[in-house]
DNA sequence: GGCAATATGAAATAATAATTCCAATCCATA
DNA sequence: TATGGATTGGAATTATTATTTCATATTGCC
């Protein structure tokens, strides 16, 4: 009956963890100690390890010995190929590429560029968006009848596929765009039953503020989109999301803000669905 | 005179470029290996990796001895803590956020999948991207007389997103709308010497496909962005690009796209650019 | 071209670390 | 509570690995 040697980390994780209750105390003690500090199994030495867990090496050999491994030595292997194989890390990834994009020449750089920013944007917005915001935001805009779609310019990519996405979910919407010319009468229309989310970033195109403060003195619930407090968008808005999105060569990243922009599409189509089933219900 | 010994492997990796003209041959050879490969130097033992650098051992040791270390050992440190210091892995963050978008509840899961989505959708584009295909597609983008950009749906706002770059940038553009209807009579203003950048994705609007055979069929050369070589739109396409957007909640990321749509903008910017300055001079 | 200084290769040696072994202890079961 | 088996601790042993040493080769300099 030979044992199946977990060859990478993963599955020796799974491993230890599956066997943990049937494990005697001083081998349990340092399976916790090595799940928990995988990078001292992976540096340390088989004395040094022992110590710090608490036993002695002799215990630290027959616990790989029992996962099937003919001695620490192996074990420690499977602790340095996670290192390993781990890609660098995401600092060094985006140092490299905006190296690459500042200094390397071609149209290859002009690219890392751009995919530099739009790491960095989403990272940014991934650390720094307030769940509560979103909560407040998503409520507001499931309860409307209409979702107006307000956008210029830079922001107006964002726009349409909100509302493209809006009407995949069957969720009224209006993009008030400016081919017509009629957007004051477009804006007219909305009521304190609808709702707007608008998005501009500086330099705020007139437009859009102008709207925003039109359709917000109507008693239009806003959600904004905006890229600091001091947005003039912020102002109007019930609520309003800060997002900061790196440029490069001039041109703004806008995947933190489709991000959003889908999160809060998607997320008021769920409300809409749970409060259609509880209706039912 | 005692040497400031490198604690950190950034001051380590400047001290070494640093030195790299004054070192002797073989201390050189393993100086070059050090930063190549070193996660090799972090794990292997001195042996192996003098074998693997050619070189004896102690020159291995040598080398860690100009540097300041008192030995191999200490200079491997530094390489250990540079893996130990290192955030944790790209890989583990997506599948952390993933993790959370599929198990967690509320809003803040679906905007986790979202950014997983956009992250993974950069992550992908930028290992698959071909520089020939860009430098071919910039090429023959700067070009043309006026730039169409076709897209319709889900890719319509990378299309605006084009248009309003090119337009900042005064190149002369196209954005082939649906709103009046005058989509065949547009085509056929084109010539071959313009172009065309086309985006469509599975399931292809056959509108898209219809006028890029149109485009097609009137000489106009077509970059085309779309999800793989099977797409209609890779067939009538001078240049195409693939790229796979990972998708969420039924809605495909557009980042690695739009990261695409402003490198080729932006390129041809330069190319424009460079041109112009050729004829001054 | 010859000399000194420096660099390199290879093997011997010292150090360190992994593994084994055996006695002591613990624990479950009758 | 006695007994057998499993578990553990600690030291002895073996293995691996770093380091040192010294002979040889190379290089720069006069």
């Amino acid at each position: 009956m030979d044992e199946q040697v977990p060859r990478d980390f993963e599955t020796l994780r799974a491993t230890i963890l599956d066997r943990r209750e049937s494990l005697p105390k001083r081998i349990a003690q340092i399976a916790a100690y090595a799940l928990d500090n995988p990078d001292d199994i992976a540096f340390g030495t088989a004395a040094s390890i022992a110590a710090s867990a608490g036993v002695q090496p002799s215990t630290l050999i027959r616990f790989a010995q029992q996962l099937g491994f003919d001695g620490f030595t192996s074990l420690q292997q499977v602790f340095r190929e996670r290192l390993r194989e781990r890609n660098s890390s995401y600092d060094e990834r985006l140092q490299a590429l905006r190296a690459k994009a500042e200094g390397g020449a071609g149209h290859r750089a002009i690219f890392d560029g751009f995919i530099a920013a739009a790491s960095t944007s989403l990272n940014d917005i991934s650390r720094t968006l307030d769940d509560a915001h979103l909560e407040d935001a998503i409520s507001l805009l499931a309860k409307a009848q209409t979702i107006y779609v307000l956008a210029k310019r830079r922001s107006y990519p964002v726009a349409s596929y909100i509302a493209y996405a809006l009407g995949k979910l069957k969720i009224r919407n209006q993009l008030i765009e400016s081919a017509a010319g009629l957007n004051a009468e477009m804006v007219g229309f909305a009521t304190p039953a609808d709702a707007v989310i608008a998005i501009s970033f500086s330099p705020y195109a007139p437009a859009t503020i102008e709207e925003a403060r039109a359709i917000a003195e109507q008693g239009v619930p806003i959600v904004a989109i905006t890229d600091s407090s001091f947005s003039p968008l912020a102002q109007f808005a019930r609520v309003w999301f800060e997002v900061a999105e790196a440029d490069f060569a001039g041109f703004r990243s806008l995947s933190a803000t489709m991000a959003l922009a889908m999160a809060l599409t998607v997320g008021v189509g769920e409300k809409r669905r749970d409060a259609v089933r509880k209706r039912k219900a």
